[in-house]
DNA sequence: CCCGTCCTACGACGGTTCTCGTACGATGGG
DNA sequence: CCCATCGTACGAGAACCGTCGTAGGACGGG
């Protein structure tokens, strides 16, 4: 990394370019939003081919990309892996507490429907 | 109102039928999130016909039924108009601080985008 | 009772999205 | 050098979305 990934790099957009609308669309997929909380739920960079989805890995690609491109994720390339990460410093400078607001929801939401014991622990 | 909506009434989803992603769909729309700045703009219900919306009337009622049916608005007949409320206190609730953090996220980028100037006044 | 206003229903259209399968390029290990 | 792995590109199809126009129903005022 660092100075190694002359080739190979993909678009992002500018931190102007990010659009709310953009966000939430991207957010508001059920695939995507797993995608993002498993995303925020560690701080490595997280290779495409680690997440278990029900989808095919062109589905996958896809997902990928509108996260990409509408300013959620950055992408690098790792030799064959590509590595995904949380934007994080971007949308909370342009969207103070909103990742962490939807993230809780989600929380909140997966608590109230796949748990109603509410595991603590 | 209190009492005397009891014609014609909506169907509206419990909050326990309100899904996240249900919601960051419903505000993914530029139509809709403006209906959406409004009516958090005041603590008064709104009617559909109080709006001022690139759209025709057709279009407007598509978008406040899929508020409605998200679970973000509360829609009730009063006379020939049909008045519209946001479900602050349920939305509160299932997503603490989400509402707030989209309405911020959306001044600010209307801040940025359209009044680069910053007017304060 | 009639009419104007407000909103809805229905049908339609064009565009986008989600999904897949297959075929292909890029990388790294043996 | 070959091959396995990882991801991409390119169709392609089904579904959905945003938009509109027209027609129609409900309500309230004169």
């Amino acid at each position: 990394m660092t100075e190694r990934d002359t080739v190979r790099t993909l678009a992002h957009p500018e931190p102007d370019e990010i659009r709310l609308e953009g966000v939430l669309h991207a957010l508001s997929d059920p695939v995507r939003l797993s995608i993002v909380r498993d995303l925020a739920a560690t701080e490595a960079e997280l290779s495409c081919s680690h997440f278990d989805l029900p989808v095919t890995k062109s589905t996958t690609t896809h997902h990928f990309r509108v996260l990409r491109e509408s300013g959620v994720v950055r992408q690098t390339y790792r030799g064959t892996a590509k590595m995904n990460g949380l934007r994080r410093t971007e949308l909370q400078t342009l969207f103070p507490g909103l990742l962490d607001s939807v993230l809780e929801a989600a929380a909140a939401e997966g608590a109230r429907l796949g748990a109603p014991g509410a595991p603590l622990t």
